[in-house]
DNA sequence: GTTAGCATGTAAGGAGTTACATGATTTT
DNA sequence: AAAATCATGTAACTCCTTACATGCTAAC
């Protein structure tokens, strides 16, 4: 019954319309397509695809997979699928562009992964949105910086600074990206995807201690 | 009567024990000192402050400031004062270490913002701790990407850059603290706080998208 | 004399997590 | 045949936000 309306529905419609999936790979594919940025459990995992059939986003499909024929009566692997008025909410969430897509990190985030369905237009205002919030942001921490600089201790002051610092960082990429569009390219991911095994931490192992 | 442990508690405990406050001002000072990192409602802040007077952290101290004299019986403003069993429970959450103090981005932020009141081993461990987490993730993440990259589009694979970069970021932050902990040095802000309005550059920060 | 900011609160609810319960299937 | 991991689910709880209600005080 509850609303069930964020990140996780956008997220579970987006990962759907590229395939039907059951629950437990449908939560391992959202975990790994949000990477660092974002983790789900079960626990809403499951309530949410009920409340997502409850009001016709998808539907089940009982089938059992994984060549063992269904013989038994039990309850097999339900596989999700989006139904079309499934594909139109998710068109609609993407495309309904506002506020909420960019002044909530995870809001962003979600929106972000599914670019390669939207248009350039909608992709532009989404980047740019979330550019002034983050500049707004930016400009409001400086100036309480100033403010009250001297009754900061310097561990503080230093939390401070990479936050700016990150903040900062992500303006940068926003603003690459921004230009990115606006000439008509992809994003160029895929060298710097280079993944290395050498070279992580850059000290002797710590001594280990207890977890 | 809610359990009300968490990130606020800390921060309160952490904020009142430089000097008393009213409730206003202490979540000001809270979503200063915390920076871009963190913030807090009144909403929150209250009924926090409810508890922990009925848990004897904190008492009230009436009194109207601001010039005009206190005539009528009307309620004034509030002052929270930190008691000794609150300065005790400080300590306690403080060097209390366990995972809780990195495997959250929040209770780490705010473990950090209040270093200056702990001992060097206790900073050690929490960074340590951080830093392992962190490269627990960065494993995770790689692996699961190397084993499906293919499956992903330009915009996603984008979204994982950005967001391993933050993350090795933060490590390699970390790295510079550790560093300059065990050689006995506070840590450098000052030089870099500078504030002007001129592009800053860097990096950056705790886990991805900062809060 | 009204806008803006100081100051304190509460009720309802959102968006999730943890821990548990249960069973099927695959690997060792 | 034991251990791992696949697979589905629920109940209770956490921690916080939004929106509201209320009144004081300073500034324009």
């Amino acid at each position: 019954m509850s609303k069930r309306i964020g990140v996780l529905e956008l997220a579970v419609l987006g990962l759907l319309h590229e395939s039907p999936m059951h629950g437990y790979e449908l939560r391992k594919r959202l975990n790994s397509v949000l990477g660092t940025f974002r983790a789900f459990s079960y626990g809403s995992l499951y309530p949410c695809l009920r409340d997502m059939l409850g009001r016709g986003w998808i539907i089940e499909d009982g089938a059992t997979r994984t060549g063992a024929p269904a013989l038994t009566g039990k309850r097999a692997k339900i596989v999700y699928r989006l139904t079309a008025e499934g594909k139109e909410r998710f068109q609609q969430l993407l495309t309904e562009i506002g506020p909420w897509a960019w002044e909530d990190d995870d809001q962003f985030g979600v929106h972000f992964a599914f670019f390669a369905r939207t248009e350039v237009d909608v992709r532009l205002r989404i980047l740019e949105g979330r550019r002034r919030r983050l500049e707004e942001r930016l400009d409001h921490v400086r100036a309480s910086l100033t403010r009250t600089r001297e009754r900061l201790d310097s561990y503080t002051l230093e939390l401070q600074r990479h936050g700016l610092e990150s903040v900062e960082r992500e303006v940068r990429w926003l603003n690459e990206l921004i230009s990115s569009e606006r000439s008509g390219e992809a994003p160029r991911a895929g060298e710097s995807t280079q993944v290395s095994p050498t070279e992580t931490s850059g000290g002797p192992s710590p001594a280990g201690f207890p977890s």
